[in-house]
DNA sequence: AATCGTCACAACCGCCTTTCG
DNA sequence: CCGAAAGGCGGTTGTGACGAT
């Protein structure tokens, strides 16, 4: 096969990415949609692996993705997905549509995993295409234990305060205003940042998405965020600047009390310009 | 105060699948 | 239909923070 190895390493940078590259990430998504990531890096002036900027893009860049406090319900959820699908992540992801595969699977592997024991269930040994499907269970009933340590997002380093702040940014107004919509002008692009904004439709059968979808819609939009924000590094950033005018332009609606219309189609945030 | 061990997360690697000419 | 390219997925590793000693 001549496949051409898709990084080639000849002065790709590695490592923790720093908020100027993901600044330029966006920067370029923003403008141009996902897609051609093997010659991203270079048109958006990046020093790295196109495979690396899908990563961080749609990892931890992408709006709308919730990361960090698993709720005990997203926890055994997806420890009784993994017991029926094996370590199909995507799969699982699919049940949570603000969560990514690669979050799952870490939150499975630092978190979950440790429970096994303690659990019923082996999803190690009870995988989808497990021959046997063998249920282990274990003597007595054992207590499900909480997550042992406090949520240790705060305490971790300066190198992902970006894309926390992104992503709290834009959690929280998909919170607030529901499924974003895209300007007309980022749809003629073709550009479709918040698609995965949306909760689709199937998730409705699925009985987890309960809680899942429990709006949280009517939530103000907190100052603490915007704050966050405008004191950060990407206080230059363009996105950051509509969405100050979003909010000012909303300011009623943003402290009232009353919930937003979701049906109405007259709210369009541009987080990108 | 310094050192060591553990933990959690971010990121990379390599293989597989899908798409396209 | 075939092969190459790109995207997607899952496994694994590297690194920094934190707690224990």
């Amino acid at each position: 096969m001549g496949r051409t190895p898709s990084c080639t390493s000849d002065g790709l940078k590695k490592g923790a990415w720093t908020p100027e590259e993901d600044q330029k990430l966006i920067s370029y998504v923003q403008k141009h949609g996902e897609g051609g990531w093997r010659f991203l890096p270079q048109k958006a002036g990046l020093q790295r692996c196109g495979k690396s900027c899908r990563f961080r893009w749609t990892n931890y860049l992408k709006p709308g993705i919730k990361r960090g406090d698993f709720t005990p319900e997203e926890d055994e959820t997806v420890v009784k997905l993994h017991a029926q699908l094996g370590n199909r992540w995507a799969t699982i992801a699919k049940h949570f549509p603000r969560r990514t595969d690669h979050e799952i699977k870490n939150h499975w592997h630092t978190h979950l995993k440790k429970r096994l024991p303690k659990t019923r269930i082996d999803p190690t040994t009870t995988g989808g295409s497990s021959s046997s499907g063998t249920t282990v269970t274990a003597t007595g009933p054992k207590k499900i234990t909480e997550c042992a340590k406090p949520q240790p997002s705060e305490t971790k380093t300066q190198r992902s305060a970006s894309a926390l702040l992104l992503n709290k940014l834009a959690t929280r107004v998909t919170q607030f205003v529901g499924p974003l919509r895209v300007p007309q002008t980022l749809q003629s692009m073709s550009f479709q940042p918040f698609s995965s904004c949306t909760v689709p439709p199937s998730s409705s059968d699925n009985n987890f998405t309960d809680s899942l979808s429990t709006p949280e819609t009517g939530k103000s939009l907190d100052e603490g965020v915007l704050n966050d924000i405008m004191a950060s590094e990407f206080s230059s950033l363009s996105c950051v600047d509509g969405l100050i005018n979003w909010k000012n332009n909303n300011e009623s609606v943003v402290t009232g009390e009353t919930q937003v219309d979701n049906q109405s189609d007259s709210t369009t945030v541009n987080y990108y310009e």
